[in-house]
RNA sequence: GGGCCCGUAGCUCAACUGGCAGAGCAGUGGGCUUUUAACCCAUCGGUUCAGGGUUCGAGUCCCUGCGGGCCCA
């Protein structure tokens, strides 16, 4: 005997697991008629969803019923209802849930009931009924399992609220929880219409490369991974941007690419070290063109999967129609803090300031970075309702165009709502010249400590010095809209999979697998 | 990075001011042929996150660590 016989009842999980593994031998040996039955069958029948079942049923005349109509179903158990000669069993499939009757005076093999669980795959074959109580039901003359689960399922009624179990093992919430699988549909169906939206406008969807000599097109830490065949440390890219461009370049007009982007930074429920980033980029518009088209974009997506352009976030209803308000960052710190920023322009100043209106920033921090802690502090969190904040300082946008009546400032703007940046763009910095002075600087200050910063990148500059038309850009953090439109406040409850600390895992159902495997 | 809170059976949760670790579901055995959170009887199940300390006695109090949540930065 390879697994431990359990005679006596000893549910500790490690004992529920045992109980279910000798059924599983149970169900694998011959039965009473000489049948071998596998439990993991490579071959199912299925003439009926559940659903297509109960809709089979209602549409069906009287008649029709009463001779008989066959369905063959498969699915989980969801729950077990097990009387002396009878049995109901809930079967639940990815259309709904159909319940099964069993009858002992109908079926051989009543007694193998014994051998399923909650939680197993059953095929079944019958007839469709309708109980007492109305309740489409399939009336089974031949079942068999077609997969046996050996771990025990979460509680069907309570379900699963353990915040920690609910992500590190999704398949679970999802199994459990309605809202769990809204969520992931939502943000599929977020994604799928972003991708219909830019495709209808005529713009191609690309693929750029994920491991790169050096990370640029943003202000972050990148992971480092390592290239053994080259033996080269690469990066794992934080932003799409420097590619793409090379495709305006390449004679590409609209080319978008919806990926993954790494940044080394904290885990949080604002934070993922991994998330998925849009970026679009558009040859012979500017900024203002990016806008009209972002109200567009969320407006649609809004009404694709809300059928509504409002979304009720705890006590705010956020309005996605169109037009969103409009400020300047100037004016924004103006109105809110009452801060004009060209009034201090030496870090020292602004910082003397910073500290005088009790907003923490880094010893090392640059100009830039306290002007943005200022942004952060007192603008952001007031901007609810979805908002254009225009031209930022250029000292804080260094791929973006500056603006021609003056170069202190670019032609750039982000989209917040609910206090949270969902978009950036700008008219797409198309001077070569000018971007390497840029890129430059931004060395210059990685050289003096900040490790945030842009970096030169020589292959980049020399796709420019060849000529990239003047373009408006887009970036949008896709997990940010989701969270947005399913209303969720944590980013974890719209990634299937959060990156999580390390922990002990489950321990093995099985002991190892001895040395005779399975040929190759 | 800082503050607060949480971690008890496979799941959901109790356990007063420090005094024998419990219930429901799931499981196991029995009864029950239209149930549906099926029901009835019986029964099994614990490294109370880990380690240390205080105490006659710790799930409970203290310290450290791990993991998670919330708030702030």
């Amino acid at each position: 005997m390879r697994y431990v016989c359990v005679t006596s009842a000893m549910p500790t999980e490690q004992e529920l697991i045992a109980q279910r593994l000798e059924k599983r031998e149970r169900l694998l040996a011959p039965d009473s008629t000489g049948r071998v039955g596998d439990p993991y069958p490579p071959r199912v029948t299925r003439t009926h969803t559940a659903a297509a079942a109960v809709a089979a049923l209602e549409a069906a005349p009287d008649a029709a019923i009463e001779a008989g109509l066959p369905v063959t179903v498969v699915g989980r158990v969801a729950a077990q209802r097990i009387m002396g000669r009878a049995a109901f069993l809930d079967l639940r499939d990815g259309s709904g849930r159909i319940q099964l009757h069993f009858r002992r005076d109908a079926l051989a093999d009543f007694a193998n009931l014994d051998l399923v669980d909650l939680g197993d795959f059953l095929e079944a074959a019958g007839t469709l009924f309708r109980t007492r109580t109305g309740e489409p039901t399939v009336a089974v003359t031949a079942w068999r399992v077609i997969t046996k689960a050996i771990r025990p399922m979460p509680d069907a009624w309570h379900g699963l609220t353990d915040v920690e179990t609910r992500y590190r093992q999704r398949y679970l919430d999802l199994l459990a929880n309605q809202r769990a699988r809204e969520i992931a549909q939502q943000r599929a169906l977020v994604v799928a219409t972003i991708r219909g939206f830019f495709a209808e406008r005529g713009f191609m969807e690309v693929e750029t490369p994920v491991l790169q000599d050096q990370a640029g097109g943003a202000a972050a830490r990148p992971f480092v991974t390592h290239h053994n065949a080259l033996d080269r440390d690469l990066f794992l890219r934080i932003s799409l941007e420097l590619h793409l461009k090379r495709l305006l370049v390449g004679g590409f007009e609209k080319v978008f690419e919806i990926g993954r982007v790494f940044r080394n930074e904290g885990l949080s429920y604002r934070h993922n070290p991994e998330f998925t980033l849009l970026e679009s980029y558009e040859a012979y518009v500017d900024y203002e063109h990016v806008a009209r088209m972002v109200e567009e974009l969320l407006a649609s997506v809004a009404s694709a999967v809300l059928g509504s352009t409002v979304i009720a976030h705890g006590e705010h209803r956020v309005s996605l129609a169109a037009p969103f308000a409009r400020t300047t960052y100037r004016g924004a710190l103006i109105e809110h803090a009452g801060i004009d920023y060209t009034r201090y322009p030496t870090r020292e100043a602004l910082a003397a300031l910073a500290m005088e209106r009790r907003v923490a920033f880094a010893p090392d921090a640059s100009w830039a970075t306290i002007l943005d802690a200022l942004m952060s502090e007192f603008v952001e969190p007031k901007l609810i309702q979805p908002t254009f904040i225009f031209d930022y300082p250029t000292a804080l946008s260094p791929l973006a165009k500056k603006k021609a009546d003056d170069p202190d400032t670019v032609e750039r703007f982000e989209l917040f709502v609910l206090g949270y940046e969902i978009a950036n763009a700008y008219s797409e910095l198309n001077d070569p010249v000018d971007q390497r002075a840029r890129m430059e600087e931004q060395a210059a200050k990685r050289a003096a400590g900040d490790d945030e910063t842009e970096l030169v990148d020589e292959d980049f500059l020399t796709a420019l010095e060849h000529g990239m038309p003047p373009a408006g850009g887009l970036g949008i953090g896709i997990d940010r809209v989701v969270q947005l439109i399913t209303g969720e406040h944590s980013l974890r409850e719209v990634i299937l999979f959060p990156a999580m600390r390390e922990r002990a895992g489950d321990p093995p159902a099985l002991p190892p697998a001895p040395p005779d495997g399975p040929p190759g």
